[in-house]
RNA sequence: GGUGGGGUUCCCGAGUGGCUAAAGGGAGCAGACUGUAAAUCUGCCGGCAACGCCUUCGGAGGUUCGAAUCCUCCCCCCACCA
């Protein structure tokens, strides 16, 4: 069969905003092994849903027979990138970046293989920290013009805002044009993309790579992901929603993509799964409460992507014990692998387990709902009591008073809700 | 270095001696309506075994019966000038 162009797969799959000259680039993709890189900024230990989007162009290159190199900026995260930051972003230490490097790359290695010898993760910090000053400036810094940069859209925010730019992270746009010279030069990757915000830098790397090393680069650029309410993807009330799994459970993890917006889902099946667009297309035809079946496809398989298949086995399973049984029809995305009736997959709902003895002279409602997780504090939890938003096994606790004792257990369970959505299951140990 | 303007609860932003746990907005939470959706409406939105008590307005002191508000010193940010 006659291999798609990858540029077609990801503008199909609406993964590319911008790109440099079209033509060449199209020409750079068409035969397969060429070499392109992203780079992931190693501030936290993990990669949030955020991230998503640059993970899954890679994976769509190496299935496209490309060799995607992933790029920890373990040298440019010790200086930070402004771009379209409102606020100077907090220094890290080296031991953080080489802390987090570990997690970042064992959680890219989800989406990507690295085993074949196609794949590498690099980091930036292997050429960067060595440079000298003096040198650098001579090399590199004569072919950039600040009246450009003063100009870049990326530092537009920050040279408007009361914040101001530092020096330090003025340099950023430097550097990572260096990573693209260094990157064209010993891997012959004459491809970058990132987010829209990295168009400056990306364009920046593309100007020096001619200047240096007589060579066309190209860069792609991603749109950033908004949920047609317009809040940036990702974000939930506790935070971000991170791809490690202590950080957001699997079962998290598939309620947020599972709670996704009906006017997102298609476009959301296109970005964050592999199934085939055609099937895709057939959803964009389905409405109203039909669009739940295929959210739940969605979240089967994004977090089958990132936690693997018993994972989200699982949390199906859990969301259909808590919210109702339901029979996926053959129709909707037949490629998915997902069991489309229910299985006997253990229930992954939040839970804990207490010793019986806990109940004997019972414990508050209210306090029981803090220190299960469920309310934030005990006056978050009396408030929610108040409000009528605590269920105590299915039952709406009517007092603040309300004390929950052994008469309260059924079968070694208690089952705590709050609001129609976060539930939390204690097991009693006898 | 000089002059001026600032630092308020998750964010933005009012408040210039008691009526202020602190207006308004955003975010968030709960309820109603639903489809574990969106929109809408209503309520909540520092903590505490709680009709009372405790902590918060950059930091440390001070004045006062009483301070986010007045005074002193310090730290940080911004603008303009040098």
């Amino acid at each position: 069969m006659l291999r798609m162009n990858v540029i077609k797969v990801l503008q199909d799959r609406g993964f590319i905003e911008n790109k440099t000259h079209e033509k060449e680039l199209y020409a750079y993709l068409e035969n397969g092994n060429a070499s392109c890189y992203i780079g992931f900024d190693p501030t936290a230990s993990s990669l949030h849903v955020g991230s998503l989007v640059p993970i899954m162009s890679l994976a769509h290159m190496q299935r496209n027979g490309h060799h995607p190199i992933a790029l920890v900026g373990g040298g440019t995260g010790l200086i930070g990138d402004p771009s379209g930051k409102t606020e100077m972003r907090k220094l890290i230490t080296k031991e953080d970046v080489a802390f987090n490097k570990i997690g970042i790359k064992k959680q890219l290695s989800n989406f990507i293989n690295f085993s074949d010898n196609s794949v590498e993760l690099v980091d930036n910090a292997d050429w960067l920290t060595g440079l000298g000053y003096i040198d650098f400036l001579r090399d590199i810094g004569r072919f950039f013009s600040v009246n450009r940069m003063v100009k870049a859209e990326s530092y537009k925010l920050r040279l408007e805002s009361d914040e101001g730019l530092s020096f330090i992270e003025f340099n950023y746009m430097l550097l990572q044009a260096y990573d693209f010279m260094k990157l064209a030069d010993s891997h012959s990757c004459l491809l970058q993309m990132g987010g829209s915000d990295q168009w400056g830098n990306i364009v920046a790397g593309v100007d020096l790579v001619r200047r240096k090393l007589q060579k066309t680069a190209f860069g792609i650029t991603f749109p950033l992901i908004t949920t047609s309410s317009g809040a940036k993807m990702g974000k939930t009330a506790s935070g971000a929603v991170w791809l490690d799994p202590e950080r957001t459970s699997p079962y998290d993890y598939y309620q947020f993509w599972v709670n996704t917006d009906d006017n997102d889902v298609a476009r959301f099946l296109a970005l964050f799964t592999f199934l085939p667009m055609k099937e895709i297309e057939e959803v964009k035809k389905l409405d109203g409460a039909d669009l739940n079946n295929a959210k739940v496809i969605l979240a089967y398989e994004t977090t089958k992507l990132c936690h693997g298949k018993d994972e989200a086995a699982k949390a199906k399973q859990s969301a259909l014990a808590n919210f109702g049984r339901r029979i996926i029809p053959d129709s909707i995305l037949p490629s998915s692998g997902i069991v489309r009736g229910s299985t006997d997959q253990d229930d992954t709902t939040p839970q804990s387990t207490f010793e019986v003895s806990m109940f004997d002279s019972g414990i508050p409602a209210f306090k029981l709902y803090h220190q299960v997780g469920l309310a934030q504090s005990g006056s978050a939890a009396r408030r929610l009591i108040q409000q009528g938003g605590a269920y105590l096994n299915g039952n709406r606790i009517e007092s603040t008073d309300y004390i929950i004792g052994c008469n309260d257990i059924e079968n070694d369970e208690i089952l705590l809700k709050a609001g129609k959505k976060k539930i939390h299951k204690i097991k009693i140990k006898m």
